[in-house]
DNA sequence: ATTATCTATAGATCTATAGATAATGC
DNA sequence: ATTATCTATAGATCTATAGATAATGC
């Protein structure tokens, strides 16, 4: 479910074979990133994520050096797959006038779908060592890059009025937050709203903004 | 520095003097709040609240019976805190036209100030047994309810355009969370805005929000 | 011979409590 | 006599590794 960059990670292993790293790196992400997102990083044990990945506590650590580690691995695999989410609806939007709505659209369903995923991501972040942490923020960097992306593309077509680029900047990180939104108070939100009508609300909102700031 | 509910919580005590728990708990909560903040709640030791507190490890646990109660008072005090601060803006506000942008400063320096605080509260929610993780919610809930009165008042008083009660729920969850956002997103942020530009950005945005869903 | 995997456990914590001691009030 | 506090530690983990075993390739 889970995908991982295939260019080999900063992360050390004893084990030679590369195609095998790739392999037992995949089972031990995805056994873990479900343990974690129903127990926390602290309260899942090293023990447990190999049993779910159906390797021994052993064969674990030939994999990865420490359990920070795993986290790094499974950030690392969740931001892939958002950002992969994410650029396919910046590839397929038209530059019509409502492709951000589109793009908008498409980006507030991946967060739907990997609702549990991106609220670890906002829990467990801090939890890395310093190192890590920084390569997961200049991923959400790139994240919301891609909404800069779009944006000035619209802007450039004139399907959008043309705002400075601070500003812009901004709008992108609130569509990011925006989405992000939709998964941390979904225990508000879904009790009274579908991700449609959220939707809709939103997007009319961020167009709302670029009128806001264009003069 | 962070103020805690004079009633008395739902956590046990085998402390009879009343006001020497209360005081002791402050105590508590003050070394915590910042160990936690430092450290993250897992990697904080029970001994080193204690000590930082100023008590032994014994007498700690007559203060409270786990862990996760230290957790739990901490989480809570900051939530009183930040209650506070925003009621305090609301009771200032008068019911002008730029009254909505006034509150809405002064929640985001609200935030500005709390910028840790409000971190550990998204952090570390997901730690406690739900039971007070509901608590915590609610008072989620409040603050933001206090975003819906302000914009009622101001609707009330014909200085804002009359939007339904489902838009208006939603544009104060907007305010809720644009000001967390402020802190979650701050390695970035801060690096390009200060707190006053990021506010008038929002406030205008908010404002936008409220003609948007006017019609 | 080399590479991958497993079992068993060392070593290091950490939470929570039992039982001893000090302080307070009648 | 009662209440509050402390010291010392039981009991329960958990990470990470050492050394033994199995599988693979020449």
């Amino acid at each position: 479910m889970i995908r991982k960059k295939s260019e080999t990670d900063g992360i050390p292993t004893q084990i030679k074979n590369q195609a095998l790293v790739t392999q037992r790196r995949r089972q031990i992400v995805d056994a873990a990133v479900n343990l974690f997102i129903e127990n926390g990083f602290h309260k899942t044990t090293t023990r447990q994520i190999a049993r779910a990945a159906g390797i021994s506590i052993g064969s674990l650590y030939e994999y990865i050096a420490t359990k920070d580690d795993v986290l790094y691995l499974v950030c690392d695999a969740i931001h892939a797959e958002i950002e992969q989410g994410v650029g396919a609806a910046f590839n397929r939007a038209d530059k019509g006038e409502n492709s951000l709505a589109a793009v908008i659209r498409e980006y507030f369903m991946v967060c739907h779908r990997m609702n549990d995923h991106i609220l670890l991501i906002y829990q467990e972040t801090r939890s890395l060592p310093g190192k890590w942490q920084r390569v997961v923020l200049e991923n959400e960097i790139r994240i919301t890059g891609i909404f800069t992306g779009v944006l000035a593309r619209l802007m450039d077509a004139g399907d959008l009025p043309r705002i400075g680029r601070r500003q812009l900047d901004l709008v992108a990180h609130n569509i990011s937050v925006l989405g992000h939104m939709w998964t941390f108070r979904r225990w508000f939100l879904a009790n009274h709203y579908d991700i449609d009508e959220y939707t809709d609300f939103q997007t009319k909102n961020i167009l709302g903004m670029c009128r806001e700031n264009a003069s």
